[in-house]
DNA sequence: GCTATTTGTTCAACGATTGAATTATTTGCC
DNA sequence: GGCAAATAATTCAATCGTTGAACAAATAGC
């Protein structure tokens, strides 16, 4: 907000210990087997008398558990790996859709540890009532959670829409929702979540940014860098630059649905002409493939679609090629302006990639300056439609992880 | 360019004073006023003890200067100001255009201490030719820096093309380079700037980049994140994010030239079509105000188009609309993606602002989702032409004032 | 059973920050 | 003019975290 761009505030003695808790507990994290204390001493470039005594803490605060059997050969006393605890804090991620509600629970590993799916067209319910539901659900997921000895530290709540900093949700408008306070109106349940020093215990984001955020932290991991769009009814997008979500000024980046694909075209209901949601949004490919929309709920509509593009029907075919070349425009648009390696197709896009991915190479490859010497990869989305509750839960839990001084020093 | 997210290397007792002395220089730099030690200890959090022991190593490394009297009222003993040092490290800027060299000495305060503008056709000339008046010109530079008790502490060289990580212009359409080796073809005249530890000797970037960081650190500073559009020949765009410039996975940023802004219209020589360099570039639109180019270099082409504007010339004045509506539906893709609040119009385009600003700020008020909530500032850079070199010359300073170690510690 | 090897811990030393006390220097007031 | 109040800056013992080397622990190979 602040014009001034000075670095982060006073480097204290206490900050040291900080700043290394957070260097050894993120290479233990980043690390595909369970290192030892001497492994993260090389690794880290501290030595191996800090290793330990940062690990001590580690091991106190119980973020961290040593494996018992290292299987390592050589001679030697054998190390004791360092793996992170799979009991211990955890994230609910939270999820309100157009058709479905999800409440999933993921350990400081990552592993998903609880998820439930509750299937219901949200549309016309208050957004009272859908997140009484919601927090019902969570309700039970925290129980599921402290019975496999999981303490929630946090929540993060996905929307399919505009949320500001303070989580009033501007705007969601395929659910129909405007201008809802989203912390007051959950306020009104018991806590989610236990009160943890330095992790907020509400976050409410964007679907697609919170999907891009589960993607990136997917095994395997994802590039530092990338663009990850759920194409759901509306065209949202994840922008990860340098391993961390770029949210823009105001929290309102990726808005890849409004990029004009056509500017003349047709007139859009943000007011625009010819954008991208238009040609390439769910309800746009259904229609032009022909099939009548009404008869089809939004989380079968692609699935249809694949079939029939899998079965050859010429107009299914047609639809995704036209929506895939629309969609390229608008890639070719944000690799020349951001020069990213990697576009993820996601939410309802993932089924659909077979053919969306050629189109979408095509026009990057005629209309990116710089394709020729960098290669562009496209791919579909490993995470499934649950991409977004994991990723929101998955997000509090980093938030642990790269800063463990706040868990450690909680009361408790 | 690796798939691990980890922090930062080690924390060891010494990188707590290198912390505190970037802290510290940072705040001064950042005031408007000489800051005393006790307002530095208050703005940073440290004690005052460990300010005086940190402004100490800042005024033995020269990086400070007191400030002898501090005007200030109430009783008390007086405070002495700190003002970063007018003799000392400064930084090179460089740059090769189409149509001019420029040099400049940048001071650690931001002062341009120095300033060569050579104006010349350089499409001619080869590159090794062109480098070498370059040098000539920064020997020059260095001389009177010399004179003035500063010494150059690195450099970078603006170019209007694709560069690499080593310095290697792949592409500058505009000047008719392609794979040229900066580096190696400096490297041998005589060095530029003295050697100092953890400054890079030379770096070679994309004009439109360099313009962007000279806008950013210019009085007053610009906002943290802004897109700052160079109207070139060819149009590039500087994304700065957060206070830093973004350079994409490749350092290939900013090719908003390249942005479709009518997917089946004019082929670009780029191999795409309808690129917004084919409607908002130089060339287009004095073609499109009914001037033939050939009698106007490129240097006063926007001067006459503007001259012609003012006076009420009705094709200079459509060309522009036209221009600008182009330049709108780039600009609204733009916010629509990163949701930046601020755009800057800088090289050709700042005398051209007064015209184009209505019909850019007309296609984002109709065509960003967000623009209801969140007003975008559209204005003209606050820099001259030479915004690139002074750009390039302060990201050398900014290095050090944001890793003042490196300087301190260096051996003479 | 001995040696080489690697892991992890212990401990005195060091470096940087802290907080309180001290010194330095000016304004305001009597 | 002299004194008290106020603010700036420095000094110094204490504290905290890291360091480096020595040491203890535990295993494989001969």
């Amino acid at each position: 907000m602040s014009p001034t761009h000075a670095p982060a505030g006073a480097v204290r003695q206490g900050s040291l210990r900080e700043l290394n808790l957070a260097l050894v507990l993120g290479r233990i994290a980043a690390a595909d087997r369970p290192p030892s204390r001497a492994d993260l001493a090389t690794a880290t470039g501290l030595t191996r008398a800090t290793v330990s005594a940062v690990v001590e803490d580690l091991l106190a605060g119980r973020l961290v558990d040593e494996a018992e059997p290292a299987p390592r050969a050589g001679a030697g006393r054998p190390a004791r790996g360092l793996v992170l605890a799979d009991q211990g804090p955890a994230g609910l991620g939270l999820e309100v859709n157009v058709d479905y509600l999800t409440v999933c629970v993921v350990d400081l590993a990552g592993q998903v540890r609880h998820r439930t799916v509750h299937r219901a067209d949200l549309r016309p319910v208050a957004p009272a009532d859908a997140l009484a539901r919601l927090v019902e659900l969570a309700g039970r997921a925290r129980a599921d959670a402290a019975s496999q000895g999981l303490t929630l530290a946090g929540a993060a709540l996905a929307v399919p829409g505009l949320v500001d900093d303070a989580g009033l949700v501007r705007l969601a408008p395929n659910l129909g929702w405007r201008d809802v306070a989203v912390p007051a109106l959950l306020a009104e349940h018991p806590a989610l979540t236990d009160q943890v020093p330095g992790v907020p215990a509400l976050v409410v984001d964007n679907e697609a940014n919170l999907a891009a955020l589960g993607e990136l932290h997917s095994r395997p991991p994802g590039p530092a860098s990338f663009l990850h769009i759920s194409g759901e009814v509306g065209i949202g997008a994840g922008i990860v630059l340098d391993g961390a979500l770029f949210r823009g000024v105001r929290g309102w980046s990726g808005e890849i649905g409004h990029l004009p694909v056509d500017p003349q075209g047709r007139p859009c209901r943000c007011g625009g002409r010819g954008c991208l949601e238009q040609y390439a949004g769910q309800e746009a490919i259904v229609a032009a493939a022909g099939l009548a929309r009404s008869e089809l709920p939004a989380d079968t509509a692609t699935v249809r679609l694949a079939e029939l593009a899998d079965a050859g029907d010429p107009g299914a075919l047609r639809a995704l090629r036209d929506a895939g070349t629309a969609l390229g425009v608008a890639v070719a648009s944000v690799v020349n302006l951001l020069d990213l390696d990697t576009v993820v197709l996601g939410g309802g896009y993932a089924p659909l990639a077979p053919w969306l991915c050629p189109p979408v190479l095509a026009e990057i490859a005629s209309r990116v300056l710089t394709a020729a010497w960098s290669p562009v990869t496209v791919r579909p989305s490993t995470l499934g439609p649950e991409a977004a509750a994991v990723g929101a839960a998955g997000s509090v839990v980093r938030h642990i992880v790269a800063r463990p001084a706040g868990w450690l020093g909680r009361s408790s």
